[in-house]
DNA sequence: CATGAATGAGCGTTCATTCAT
DNA sequence: AATGAATGAACGCTCATTCAT
């Protein structure tokens, strides 16, 4: 103690150089966040962190992978609370579940756009090796939840709560996109206008599918 | 006939219009699907079109608007199927649904790709003028197989035919994303290896997706 | 006539696009000479030539290949003259390739530092289609050159003439990159000094290399 | 010994100082070779002789130097040999100095090239001081190997061995330059193809060079 | 002496769009 | 209507060098 937060010229230690590392994906974020497209140069991401473009690139191998770490990090976020829930006895019901993923993807402005960029990223055959990594940790979290979602729900068979939570994650990025497309500009009043909000829809939808997953598991042993 | 399929060298009747209009869609599409990463620029389109590049300013707006139209072509041809299809008095079921789906949205290669793009070029604010048109004609598209739908599943409340519409098409959607991010290379056996293929889990999903709506709905004004 | 030298504001006929591909190259040129490092980026040539970053895109593929055409046409210059007089009847001495060689490649302060440059790009794999095909065009000005040579010194041997000519270039092209390094700062006084200059220097040795060449060539059939 | 090939984590005595000298030129010249293009940048340098990179400027003033330096190395070895054979009485044949040629400055893969880059960059008024100092050290070596020269070849004027040496140096980093460009890609049959190969012209060339200066030096006094 | 974190200048290229012809 | 020449903004990345530790 005594510098703490403060971040001396150079990161010499593992755990300077930890800091400063978050301190980029900090800047990325607010620049993100100020940029009405969501765009992020790294000259700009550099500046933001008070550092010159060049050490940007000591921490990140691109501007690809400090856009994927940033949103690995919101998604560490996520799955670490949730499996932390999981974990404990009390029941969980789909309003818990629906409660982390209002806080951790759906309120974050940024959460739900970074994903969409990234997986069309790595939709697209991007950096090998790094995404490659991204996605066994990212793998490795998922199959924790779902065992721990499986736990809670004993009908669902082996297996299906990783398969539940994709199709979850799915419904709310699709949900998500159409909505940001259709929050584009108004709409003439009498075809769209009583699509419900974002925020309501996606809960009804959720809502929708889990009752669905969980009741046909329920039922087809039978 | 006579002409048929020649495009006059320069469109005068507004028929000849439509069809040059029509001509560089297709070369849209035809670049697009000849491009790896799906990137067609102007230039290219142009020249599959055997039109200058400026010619195609004088049918689109600009680049966006040119693969918004695109896009919007292969909707409506979903639409107008699945519409023509709800009209008629044989019973709808889920597997009908599905069987549309795969052949206007899943099966061809640009369909997801493209509602991607559109979707998030449109999440940004873009194109005003343009974007409500095709909003709008979206929004009457759906509305009417909506309607359909819910002749089909009378016990569907009103405007639940185009919320479960909605809640499909963000499920397909999203699923694509995944799985295409998922397929970018392979995993370490033991983690996600088990992950089922896109087609099977997206009609899994959409069944319990189907499931989960319509129950609900049949059972609570019991 | 009227127009003549100015270049209309777009170069549609062939002749204005080769006026303006000729622009660029005067450009460069002088960009070149007003750096002291001979150095020139595209941005400085185009705004030298009074046209955007882009246009010269549409002129060169690359900017290695704008300074691999600037060297060419200098080339051609040379060529073209020595050519020429080899064609005429009147005997060539040394003395007559020792003038064109300052003439051409000598005193024009380009011509010997863009040949290295240029040598050494294409040395080192550059620019496949379009090195290759400078080297054809090269290779068949240096064969008629030679044929000339042969035809004006009867006892060198077949394909004589192109060997000298290309012997007498390394002479050239290496002397100049001596002296240049020589030149670079004085060296202290009993050492170096003697030195001849370039200019002396380099008669001397192509007499002596023509002279050796020719004797040898002459003395041995005896 | 004891110690021999092991440089000590501090080079504290002269002895050790050079050595790393040397071990930091070994790891360039590893680099260089490796390196398709012949390019090294200081990282891979420090790191490929086991050091940091901020050690690599504690012996060297900038990477030119570093460059300047490797070069002079291989040069000193050639003009060691040289001059100790030229001091020998056995006569020296035009032979016996292309033999040297080749052992020393042809078939090693490094030696041309990095004079083409060194007299480039020397020829660009850089490092003062150092390329000085560098051509001061190479200017003596010249001499006594011009006058070792003239020794044997006693009609050989004052200062023509020097002459005779530089003559031959640029011949052959000519060809070079020339050959290694010739080399680049298969040029179409019937222009070049008959140009032969670079160690064969080299031979041939430096034979002319000499006779042509040593006869006209043996006539002329007659 | 040695380290290696930080710096920041430098640059070629693409491509959507415009507009003179 | 059609053309295609011209535009110019936008940007990631490398790497020699410095200097705090």
């Amino acid at each position: 103690m005594g510098r703490a937060m403060i971040i001396r010229q150079r990161a010499i230690q593992a755990e300077d150089k930890l800091e400063r590392h978050n301190a980029i994906l900090d800047a990325a974020e607010r620049v993100l966040l100020r940029s009405p497209e969501l765009a992020a140069n790294v000259a700009e991401v550099a500046a933001e962190a008070g550092l010159a473009k060049g050490t940007v690139y000591l921490y990140f191998p691109g501007k690809e992978e400090l856009l994927l770490a940033l949103h690995e990090r919101n998604i560490e976020a996520f799955f670490d609370a949730l499996i932390d829930r999981l974990d404990q006895q009390a029941p969980v019901q789909v309003d818990d579940i629906l409660s982390y993923t209002h806080r951790y993807m759906i309120d974050p402005p940024l959460f739900l756009p970074m994903a969409t960029r990234c997986l069309s990223q790595m939709g697209q055959g991007a950096a090998g090796a790094n995404a490659l990594a991204f996605k066994q940790r990212m793998g490795e979290r998922l199959a924790r939840a779902g065992a721990g979602l499986e736990r809670h729900y004993p009908d669902l068979p082996a297996n299906d709560g990783v398969v539940l939570l994709r199709h979850s994650y799915a419904l709310i990025l699709g949900l998500w996109q159409l909505s940001g497309a259709e929050a584009c500009g108004p709409v003439a009043a009498g075809t769209l206008a009583e699509v419900p909000p974002y925020s309501t829809s996606i809960d009804d939808a959720l809502r929708a599918l889990w009752q669905g997953t969980i009741a046909a598991t329920s039922r087809s042993p039978s």
